[in-house]
DNA sequence: GCGACAG
DNA sequence: ATCTTGTCGC
């Protein structure tokens, strides 16, 4: 797909949040999504050479049957740190040439991450959704920012993540007796609609199958 | 000022 | 994220 650049990725840290204030206005909660989906994809990193390396991995898989049509992987010089807030700086300049190398165009994203559960409401998931303007949703397998209720066992159990007294997501059970995940709309979802499709495209694992798949081909050279 | 802190 | 063996449980 084409990817079409908005901003340069040689950045200080200031220059970061000036331009997360700017695209967060960008940032839409509504479900726009092309239904039915028929594409989801799952994005992933990994790192070579002692992080001096970035690897982007991307697997686009058909929905609902969640199988394989197309993978992707790209590698380029690791530019920005990993600081906490900052993490679409480290990670979405190898994402964007990974995306611009595959044929399928997703019509959803699932992101390692947060979406807007994030302090200045801008996490990844939001950042690469502006950037190429489809759907994408905030996974993240940790917290960033927010508090919640403890949460049932079972899978499907979820509880609401405040932060200022705001709704920026949800702590989501995919499985029983597993640790949650962190759910946060991205770009054109609603949380809600965000929740629901990260549960079905988690049928068996904690994780959904796009980022497990993602994951190996990132991780596995 | 003191912790917390996606990957 | 990454470095790493064995070990517990289905």
């Amino acid at each position: 797909m084409k990817i079409n650049q908005r901003h340069s990725w040689a950045l200080t840290v200031e220059e970061a949040i000036t331009i997360q204030e700017k695209l967060q206005g960008e940032v839409i909660t509504e479900d726009q999504l092309k239904e039915p989906i028929q594409y989801v994809a799952g994005v992933d990193m990994g790192f070579e050479e002692d992080g001096t390396i970035s690897r982007a991995a991307v697997a686009v898989l058909s929905f609902p049957d969640l199988q394989v049509q197309e993978t992707g992987i790209a590698r380029r010089p690791t530019t920005f740190p990993y600081i906490p807030g900052f993490l679409s700086f480290r990670e979405i300049p190898a994402i964007l040439d990974v995306l611009e190398k595959i044929t399928l165009t997703p019509d959803l994203i699932l992101c390692d991450g947060q979406g807007i559960a994030h302090p200045r409401r801008f996490g990844i998931a939001c950042h690469l959704g502006v950037l190429v303007d489809i759907p994408t949703i905030g996974v993240a397998k940790s917290l960033l920012i927010g508090k919640h209720e403890n949460l049932p066992e079972e899978r499907g159990a979820w509880q609401p993540l405040i932060h200022k007294s705001e709704t920026i997501g949800a702590v989501l059970r995919t499985r029983v007796g597993v640790k949650p995940l962190y759910v946060s709309p991205g770009h054109r979802i609603s949380l809600a609609t965000a929740i629901d499709y990260v549960l079905r495209c988690t049928p068996k694992y904690r994780l959904p199958e796009t980022t497990r798949i993602a994951d190996k081909l990132a991780s596995s050279k």
